[in-house]
DNA sequence: AATGAATGAGATTTCATTCAT
DNA sequence: GATGAATGAAATCTCATTCAT
């Protein structure tokens, strides 16, 4: 560092440059949204203390409260990710290259993935309970549930001429399909395994 | 309670005899527990204030204590009572006379009928979430729902052989059928109408 | 009560009636309000925890929050009533039949007294503090302090032209003065004999 | 510090030299002291936290414990300092050759001055409030204010001699004047030039 | 029996102080 | 020395349960 670059430094010099500590800063409230989110789907926004999360991304609870100002705005971030995570999901199957039915199929095993189907359950939980902040309700409504399936339903058209689905009202018969990947979220884990067979299954339901 | 153990109770003279006393009671209780159903399901018992309670049921807080010793005990009586009526639901089909598939569709619409539907929800509820008491967890386990679906596999496999159900493993098929089931009892109501419409679809899981 | 008022009553039956109860409630606001008015008054509204004033009023801090949601709520409560006391005592003025000196001279006792100065004192802390909170400063806002000296100018211009007050701009004139009462009422509390000699030499600050 | 007392610490060899270092460290305390008293007037001891000190001063919250062992340190170490200046303000009145009234007028402007004024209202605090540390309120009980009023009582009798000041009790008249200004260093800031003004209105309390 | 007030244990949140870098 | 993160004790607030009427 040269004497021109150490003037432009005007506050003070901190021990650390600020990128990293930044990064380090962001490293935090990602562990904290992970803890969170763990728990928060497991026991709801009610069920889970903020004792919980703390001790779940190991820290001391008085930290959180620097990352976020309090649970309801914690828990509103995650859901802000998870709603992006979803529409992204479903924007993603336009750009795929396979059958509409092979499409579906991606997306029912991505949603019930262990690794992503938190994001999902958060959304349900939105949806479902009363106890949640104001806010996250409103951000789910934003970006309502139905209107991404909707953006399937010439996906599903297709595959009904391509002979690959059933007749029928495609709105009605996809809602009822993600009503019911929804419900499984819900339930309690099952083995990796079963879950690949389940999905030939539940195709079933909208399969000629 | 016939007229001879109504002599055995001679504390005082009351204002109104002993049987009237003891069916208001009864009366109380089930007013208690309905309130407390509906809300339990709605809110999680977490979520659930004892003042929420006695609003819905029209009464004051201090009177549910009357009733019950406390929420978790009451909580605990909703889920045995829900114990009894699942059992009894899945045990009705016995005696009925008609097909296999006509038995899982009517079990089917009794599970996600609405006036039926609390009650299978309260397990889901044990099932699923942390915070319930111990009890209520222990009661569950004692008539685990696995056993009940295994009631149904004679069933199920009568329906293969006559045609009416798809090939595979009943035990499995049941289960994922009856995950599907629970599921969408989790997610938020739907109009009557196209409930009814909903079971046929949902058939398709299992048929042939 | 005669059959007919019997009838009347809608919901159930209480063991006092509605009246009785929300006098109580009544008392038990003013009773918390009067020891929140002596703790926020010495030691400012950061400086006050609500087990003081639950302790002041002889209760338990929970039950303070069946009265008041929160501590803001209170302190906003007590603000509100301050300024309506505080209009009060200038308007009351007009129906005086006493001379202008005689009025100011009794105002200012009014101010100073021990019993009313909490009330001046809590404005006194909206004006001056950060701490309060925005509604409590837009309230005070509301009746502007100046506009209540304001309306004593014309009773200061009579006192001028009789020759009661001295010479000068009455609006600079009075501000100072309300400016040194307001002052004193922050002081600690002097015996209430001095008191009574004080305004006299008070009031050379505006005599003639 | 002399020559000699520099030669005894030797421990290392530090790139600044000794006095230099005690320098930086008594400029960092000051700055410290001056960020600290604006902001503990502004909102009392309570009211600040470390963050906004140590903001104020445009330093980190930690390096402030390098130089205060905590808050009611400083805190402590502001009042000493107010009360040595009080003490000099009182005391330098001796050596001025001017008439009494002009010696109290100049006091007077020195007390509601800007500059000065938050040494005051620090001294306010400590008598005024209960939440300062214990310490604090010894070292403003060790030397009272009503003794340094005291001190002016030979300069006040002198006065009302020559006919300057009004008569009365020099005691109590004083002890009231400075009551007043003392409640007007508490209300929030006036323009500079009223100030001016006001000096000579207050005088009308003490003057013939 | 019935009510609403009252309590107190426990949860959320704040912030003085300490610590690792 | 300097920083910002981290801790934990204390405050605010909630609500299941008890109590007086």
């Amino acid at each position: 560092m040269n004497i021109f670059e150490k003037k432009k430094r005007v506050k003070k010099m901190p021990p650390l440059n600020e990128q990293q500590l930044d990064q380090n800063r962001e490293e935090r409230r990602e562990q904290i949204k992970k803890a969170a989110l763990k728990v928060f789907t497991k026991r709801g926004i009610i069920g889970t203390k903020i004792s919980m999360i703390a001790k779940e991304a190991g820290i001391s609870q008085g930290l959180t409260y620097r990352y976020y100002h309090s649970k309801d705005e914690l828990f509103i971030e995650l859901v802000k990710d998870a709603m992006e995570e979803t529409a992204e999901a479903f924007a993603s199957l336009e750009n795929m290259s396979s059958s509409p039915l092979e499409k579906i199929k991606e997306l029912t095993k991505k949603m019930l993935d262990t690794s992503n189907k938190h994001s999902f359950m958060l959304i349900q939980q939105v949806q479902t309970s009363d106890e949640v902040p104001d806010k996250a309700k409103e951000i789910v409504r934003q970006y309502p549930i139905p209107s991404f399936i909707e953006q399937l339903i010439p996906v599903f058209k297709k595959g009904q001429e391509m002979g690959e689905f059933c007749k029928g009202d495609p709105a009605k018969l996809l809602m009822l399909y993600f009503s019911v990947i929804s419900g499984l979220m819900l339930l309690p884990n099952k083995d990796e395994e079963d879950q690949a067979l389940d999905v030939d299954i539940l195709m079933k339901l909208i399969r000629e």
